[in-house]
DNA sequence: GCGTAATAATTTCCTTCGTCAAGTATTGAT
DNA sequence: ATCAATACTTGACGAAGGAAATTATTACGC
């Protein structure tokens, strides 16, 4: 049986958890180094670090090889027991879940998918309850040493009281989606905006680890951007952040549906993508992966078209960089997305857009298999265990 | 003789830094509210607030009128002394210095300036110790209740180590301004960027009061803007942030010196207005002030012009709102900026392209004396005072 | 006028967290 | 073996903040 601490939380001191997340994110790392790290005493560490390990979240592994001029105690670091307990994540879209399970340290363990043919509250509960079954009940017996699941929804999500406000894809408004899900799986469940959970995801166990600012940008039918700063999510005061795609980057570009012009979505978007391709084309039914094709088959117009989208997402990401100066730019494409397709005209755009010393901020682009979204579900799991 | 704890700062614990702070910013305020305001026991409230009044920095009002049921003690709120310490704030441009004055709550109690023929170093440091000695010397008698001092620069600064690294207008490299200036007038110096200057006062002692994420966009020869996200000034981890300016709003603009197209600033910056007003006059001698008054005598090209250049900024301004939706925003213009000009247009670019929700964000539009410039570098070191 | 309820502020006592300083553990170098 | 260097642990101590009782000051009902 899991226990700790008082009612959920795992550490009940600042510098507890303060431990823990240094720990869980930059991998082993000795108690000496922890203190200078966090600005605390080795003794201070040494208590903190005492009952985690008692409660089997740490553990402390074997002295490593020597280093600087060879003389003293070696170094004991403390380790994060990943099988110390699993956390279940779900990406909710129109018309799939997509679960994974993941350890302690955010690496998957098992995933699956149920398609959902109709996203009312009610179907897509159920669905969701018979996925965390499947997941915890399946080969691996995940279910004894889980306790948490995340789940991930796009649109207006209070990650607080776990209500959904809108979600326009699936249509719901004001959906108390904690309560919901923990009455029908019986777990302790965290609700986030999908974006907002890639972000924590790449923030605590990818490539924004050890950054005090970050941005992930998301190319896809939607163009969204999450953004830590100062170490801290961004939300927005009026629910409103991260919203890269309606940055207008043409004054005299197309009008988007959210009523502003030449809007990064309205260009680069999928669906504007497949828009420009049918009109230039005069196939009326061409899809995306026809576009797709023949921008890779060497079609000279679709392939402007591409070349149009990523540099005005790249101008889209140069806004962030100027802005707000992340110390590093993650952009990753919704599932198959042609990231390969937008890659050199995003850099281009960036660089000719970002102003001075900006352009020095790494930009990653690579694609993002749909797993991605769920893992990010779990990761803000692992962190309302770790951090609450 | 100013006396206080230890080494310069005012507060010792950070519950009491936190009680200095919220009533320097939010006026008056009883123990009891700011107990519950600041998550802290009335008791620790108390105990943090007896040796700031002790030290004549904070003081009991007398009660006032009744609130609620109208029963119970009535509260004494705590005040700050503005008396009881004064700062200088000067503000160093190209070709002048401009000085204040300021009491505890960054009220301006006088103000002078000193023309600057010769921008080098050496020179700036003569006439800051002069204007200085001007300020404090001067009726009012500040000198013996004045012992800091914050300098405005535009440019790359970091406030830390207080060193200049860039300062394009001063043409200064690498200037260990902080340290020089304490040298020539004895006092401790604080050195910050102007634009992060105004944003600080603006924060602490304006219309961003109480606001957890709050944007200033000053508009004039550069557009600029300071980022206060989650109650911290963004500061860029490439020395980067805030660069409103140079975000791209027109795919097919003009380029601007940066190597970027269509920057807000090379539409609406004062020299690309005046390039145009040139252009479309066929008037090569034309200044900003006759621009100016010909939009103003009803020059509809010339309208046109600003009309853009508003817009520009508008789409630029909405940026900002849709990326980290900040409470509120405040657009200023350097000195004598023809604000009025910008103002619709300003308002009309972001109504349409700020997206969803961020349009309920206020966007407050003003003329900026340029005094307020050297006042957001005494509120920077009366911040260095209170929260180091 | 006088108790009583209500609210504000203070006081006393106590818990808790983290530091300091001293001590233990474990290594390489001489 | 001894010593220096580094890592970690222990226990005493101090400071910060909380809980609860106490004091202060008001309005209101009688």
């Amino acid at each position: 049986m899991l226990t700790e601490t008082g009612k959920g939380a795992l550490t009940e001191t600042p510098a507890a958890t303060a431990v823990f997340t240094a720990v869980l994110t930059e991998g082993p790392l000795s108690r000496v180094s922890l203190a200078r790290q966090l600005g605390l005493s080795s003794a201070a560490v040494t208590k903190a670090a005492r009952p985690l390990i008692e409660m089997g979240y740490l553990q402390e592994l074997a002295a490593t090889e020597r280093t600087g001029p060879g003389a003293g105690r070696p170094a004991s670091p403390l380790a994060v027991q990943a099988d110390r307990e699993f956390f279940v994540g779900v990406k909710i879209t129109g018309d799939e879940l997509i679960g994974v399970v993941c350890d302690l340290c955010a690496d998957v363990r098992t995933s699956a998918h149920r398609p959902l043919t109709d996203p009312s509250v009610e179907a897509v509960l159920n669905e969701l309850g018979r996925l965390v079954d499947d997941l915890l009940d399946g080969p691996g017996g995940y279910r004894a040493r889980t306790r948490r699941l995340g789940l991930a929804v796009s649109g207006d999500v209070d990650r607080n009281t776990g209500l959904v406000r809108y979600s326009p894809f699936l249509q719901w408004h004001n959906v108390p989606l904690e309560r919901l899900a923990a009455e029908v799986t019986g777990l302790t469940v965290t609700v986030e905006n999908d974006v907002k959970a890639l972000t924590t995801a790449e923030h605590w166990f990818g490539e924004g680890v050890g950054a005090e600012s970050f941005a992930l940008v998301t190319v896809g039918t939607g163009i969204g951007c999450g953004l830590v700063v100062n170490g801290r999510l961004v939300s927005g005061s009026h629910g409103v952040a991260g919203e890269i795609g309606h940055i207008g980057v043409d004054a005299t570009g197309p009008t988007c549906h959210c009523g502003g012009r030449g809007c990064v979505e309205a260009i680069a978007g999928t669906p504007a993508i497949v828009r420009q391709a049918r009109e230039c084309s005069g196939r009326p039914e061409l899809t995306i992966d026809d576009a797709v094709a023949l921008a890779r088959g060497g079609d000279e117009q679709i392939g402007a078209i591409f070349a149009r989208g990523g540099n005005a997402i790249g101008t889209g990401i140069a806004a962030v960089a100027n802005l707000v100066g992340p110390a590093r730019i993650v952009v990753s494409g919704e599932g198959l997305a042609a990231y390969d397709l937008f890659e050199t005209h995003i850099r281009a755009g960036f660089e000719r857009q970002a102003f001075g010393a900006a352009v020095d901020c790494p930009l990653s682009i690579r694609p993002l298999p749909f797993e991605e979204w769920a893992r990010g579900a779990a990761a803000v799991s692992i962190q309302s265990l770790v951090a609450p």
